[in-house]
DNA sequence: CTGGCCATTTAAAACGTTATAAATTCAGCA
DNA sequence: TGCTGAATTTATAACGTTTTAAATGGCCAG
């Protein structure tokens, strides 16, 4: 039994110097402290004087302590992180880019860590939500692409896990949520088109099912009727449709009959590959038909005619998002500060008429 | 009428049912068995009789147990997670996206968990690594845009941390790699243009740095020379900057005497910002100069004058990553396992892309 | 029986932290 | 002196898992 081979005690002495990482319990050797008095000490508590706290702290630093985030987050359950939900369709032209930008500089100077956690094949979001809160991977969740019963909302609710929607929803329980005005964006936008005298502007609109897209039209919709004028939707393809496919779908809907004299694009791309597809029927931007775009990035300043644009700070979305749900993570229960709607900037230039 | 069987009151008999997550204690009590029979049990250890696993895997399934990954991560030391560090120039394009859902593919179906760790602010790389390894944040680490004497890897390979890295180093200590093959593609690209005609190539190469960028550079070098034709390395930009600059850089050159007759573009966007400069200046692709590009979206074939193109299937290089890197961690020293090296698909008709 | 060996199960100790409650010191004061 | 309370510090017990070493029981040879 008694195996003398054993190293019981490793060439060391009174204090164990331990070749692994420092841990509390190394500090609490050096220093003479019980572990406890190290752990409060190093989280600032008000209860060790002053100069244990700075004798602790300069020890920690001396000899390259860092808290092991496994056993703080065993303890207290808490991550220290931020989970953000990337859907594939969304990293196109840098929408991740932004707003990721945006989270993390409002998560500067916190305790709490940006994390990316993308879903390319577990199945569905819900599940991948679920997963997330059921192995306590974060203390909080942003994503976007919510539709109008979006049911990743709706698990989260119920669960009371912190989490900010990019998009709203129509459920009756009122969540946090950063939203950019897709109506009046839209409304705008339209409205734009019919000014220079265009009648027959048709959308291309985000994909079915998304909150955003129900948005898009409806303003679409109101400024037409507005005017009277006839309209299009679309069919076919939407905001997530491969460069080439909307080419096409420009180009054949060209070959048919009643075509539309102008297109409100929900996005860049969306914009570029229009442009090339009446470009294909011979038509010129300007001339035989006009464009409005939602702006998000400098793609569009890369091409020839210039697209008229509105824009979309989606790093200012980004930094709302982080911000707001660190509020909620922090209590925050008055839904009205958790709530923001970021109102499409309208270039003077462009002015209403009159 | 009234049914009362409700589906058993949450705390009732005299296993304690504990309303919060269950756990290995959890399932013990209900099966009367030890904890450390239920965790050998659900790690299939041969030691546990057959039946004893089955009936502890069933258990675990009804009542929903999964198991706490920080207290997994604080006793086994690892972690579960991959991490992939995220610059914000990389998402340009949906470069992270292809690679990263080609790591996810190789990751499906093992223990480990794909994360993305970007970084936005935390000031420079490698003290991103050094904090990453440092708070055991993963178990391995998968990187690009890699420096012929990148700290990373220096850092890395020192602590003797897993990783693969997209793209290759000049540092003596062999490590992990997959890497497209620049030379090659840069070499053949610009042959191509030759092989059309013509006799000023210029090149649009990546930020200076980069071990890539070099590669791109030798290769273009290397088929100038031989074809002793005239070149340019275009100055003042490089892959990285914005659509804008490049338009414009590429006008401002062909008002100076003397320009370039074709280019050798690095990326899609860079593409599309030249063909619009020299599109400002009233010159067209095809007739007045030539573009090859390499193509890593479908981005380019959203506009009108072909570009033609060499692709990188970024998805098999992640998946190609996934795969090298666990094999890294699983313990696997032969370097020659884990260096790869993509050659450049050559189309043998320069038709349209599918 | 006894002892030994197998197969299976188990108790106890970790991992590094924080929370709880208790202990210690010391001053002030009756 | 002895008590109270404030200011510090501390021991102990968790958190949920895995690891180490040991226990249990059945079976068979001696």
């Amino acid at each position: 039994m008694a195996d003398p081979s054993k190293p019981a005690h490793p060439e060391d002495s009174g204090v164990t110097a331990k070749r692994g990482k420092p841990t509390l319990r190394t500090i609490a050797e050096i220093t003479g402290l019980a572990v406890t008095t190290v752990s409060r000490a190093l989280s600032e508590a008000p209860q060790i004087s002053i100069e244990t706290r700075k004798r602790v702290r300069e020890v920690a630093d001396e000899i390259g302590y860092s808290p092991d985030r496994a056993a703080q987050r065993l303890k207290t359950g808490r991550t220290n992180v931020i989970g953000v939900l990337l859907d594939p369709h969304e990293e196109i032209l840098g929408y991740g880019t932004s707003i990721m930008s945006g989270i993390a500089k409002a998560l500067q100077g916190t305790a709490y860590h940006l994390i990316v956690m993308p879903n390319f094949l577990n199945s569905t979001n819900v599940e991948a939500v679920n997963y997330i809160t059921r192995n306590g991977m974060a203390d909080g969740l942003i994503f976007s692409r919510t539709e109008p019963l979006d049911p990743r909302v709706r698990l989260l609710s119920d669960l009371g896990f912190p989490f900010v929607t990019h998009g709203r929803t129509e459920l009756s329980t009122p969540h946090a949520y950063v939203d950019y005005d897709n109506f009046t964006f839209s409304y705008q936008a339209t409205k734009r088109l019919i000014a220079k005298g265009r009648r027959k502007p048709a959308l291309i609109s985000g994909p079915a099912g998304f909150t955003f897209a129900g948005h898009l039209q409806h303003g679409f919709m109101t400024a037409v009727r507005e005017a009277g004028c006839a309209y299009e939707i679309l069919s076919g393809i939407d905001l997530d449709s491969p460069a080439g496919a909307i080419r096409d779908r420009v180009r054949q809907r060209y070959a048919e009959p009643d075509p539309p004299d102008s297109f409100m694009c929900g996005g860049e791309v969306c914009a570029l590959a229009t442009i090339t597809g009446m470009s294909d029927c011979g038509l010129t931007l300007g001339r035989e038909y006009d464009i409005i775009a939602k702006q998000t990035s400098h793609l569009l300043s890369a091409i020839q005619p210039q697209v008229e644009t509105i824009y979309e700070d989606l790093t200012a979305t980004g930094e709302d998002m982080g911000r707001v749900l660190l509020q909620k993570i922090g209590g925050e229960s008055d839904v009205s500060k958790l709530q923001l709607l970021l109102c499409p900037q309208i270039p003077s230039s462009f002015g209403t008429p009159g």
